[in-house]
DNA sequence: TATTTTGTTCAGAAAAACTTGAACAAAATG
DNA sequence: CATTTTGTTCAAGTTTTTCTGAACAAAATA
């Protein structure tokens, strides 16, 4: 017998449906991974697990969010390995149970690191790679290329020095914020 | 009425094509495109121009590129827009010349202006809206709810107050600069 | 004014990204 | 060791994004 006499037969199953506030919050998220390049599943995910005011296991997100367990798992991958979830051991169940990462500085550190820096670093050898093309030209093409070479090389280490300065700025050192205008009188 | 009396058909055509080093380094500008969710095609036309010594026209970049005068057209639209390329006066003709944007500062200005901020600012409403849906749970829901929301709140303020000290960091400003390892002590 | 040049728009085609679900694997349990 | 629980993988299906090209508009030119 059902436990339900209302007539929730025709929705997804008895779990608890998002509350208002909850789907909301969803949607911030699903746009903020949008931003970043990053699938809705994964925005829903970790949207879900910031909501939530305990751990949630895999079928908890399955259930709640109505998505399947395929994209589940490679969203939970993800976002474990950027360091944006992880795992927190609960009593009486052999379950993996999810919390989100609540520190800015650390979603941002993994954000960096797996799908910044990398680029960053795969981008110099390619500079090297077009230098060495560059040697083809005749001598007047290659004045002129090796110029914007040179900028591309002057953009990517202000990119790689940018990194440690935004990683200060969030870890909360208020070094730049001794007064409301810290930024402003920088510029 | 003429058809095709040659086999200009059967061939891309007679532009000349393009130099390895510039496909390679199309190749980076279509990348990072990618990386900050832009179609493919705007990567290449910024890199095409980005790599021309003289002002580019419209037919130039269709020539070139090999691609559609539509995707041509929407690029370079988005592309004005964002500040990335403008057009240049070029003596005895009437069609537009383009030129790229070679300032880094300018070019993460339109970028953050454009693509960026617009979030930050609807995100901030999405949030009073957040607020007032959490009146409506019980309240230990709400305490939770709340502090979660005050979280989302200071991520948004640390963003914001970012982008300042970025744009001051790529103005050239050197200010972050005194030493070698000016960024990594500040962590 | 008619024609040519230059560029835009947008519906449909093509490509890329995302999601699904069933088959599979690994570990715990009986 | 057989079964159940838990989670992963990946081919196929779906959705979204991007590209194309022909019709259209606007401005210069004849």
């Amino acid at each position: 017998m059902s436990q339900e006499t209302t007539d929730k037969s025709l929705l997804p199953s008895s779990v608890s449906p998002l509350a208002p506030w909850e789907q909301a919050t969803l949607e911030v998220f699903v746009r903020a991974a949008g931003l970043i390049g990053f699938p809705r599943s994964i925005g829903e995910i970790y949207g879900i697990l910031y909501c939530s005011e305990h751990a949630l296991t895999f079928d908890d997100l399955v259930e709640r969010l109505g998505i399947s367990r395929g994209s589940v798992s490679q969203g939970l991958k993800l976002l474990r390995q950027l360091g944006a979830v992880r795992t927190q051991y609960v009593v009486g169940s052999r379950k993996d149970h999810y919390v989100p990462e609540l520190s800015m500085k650390r979603l941002v550190n993994g954000f960096i690191r797996d799908q910044f820096t990398p680029h960053l670093e795969s981008g110099s050898s390619r500079l090297n790679q077009i230098e060495e093309l560059i040697k083809q030209e005749e001598i007047s093409t290659r004045e002129h290329a090796s110029t914007r070479i040179q900028t591309l090389r002057s953009w990517q280490s202000r990119m790689t020095k940018l990194i440690p300065i935004v990683m200060a700025v969030l870890s909360g050192s208020n070094f730049f914020d001794n007064d409301k205008e810290s930024g402003r009188e920088l510029i």
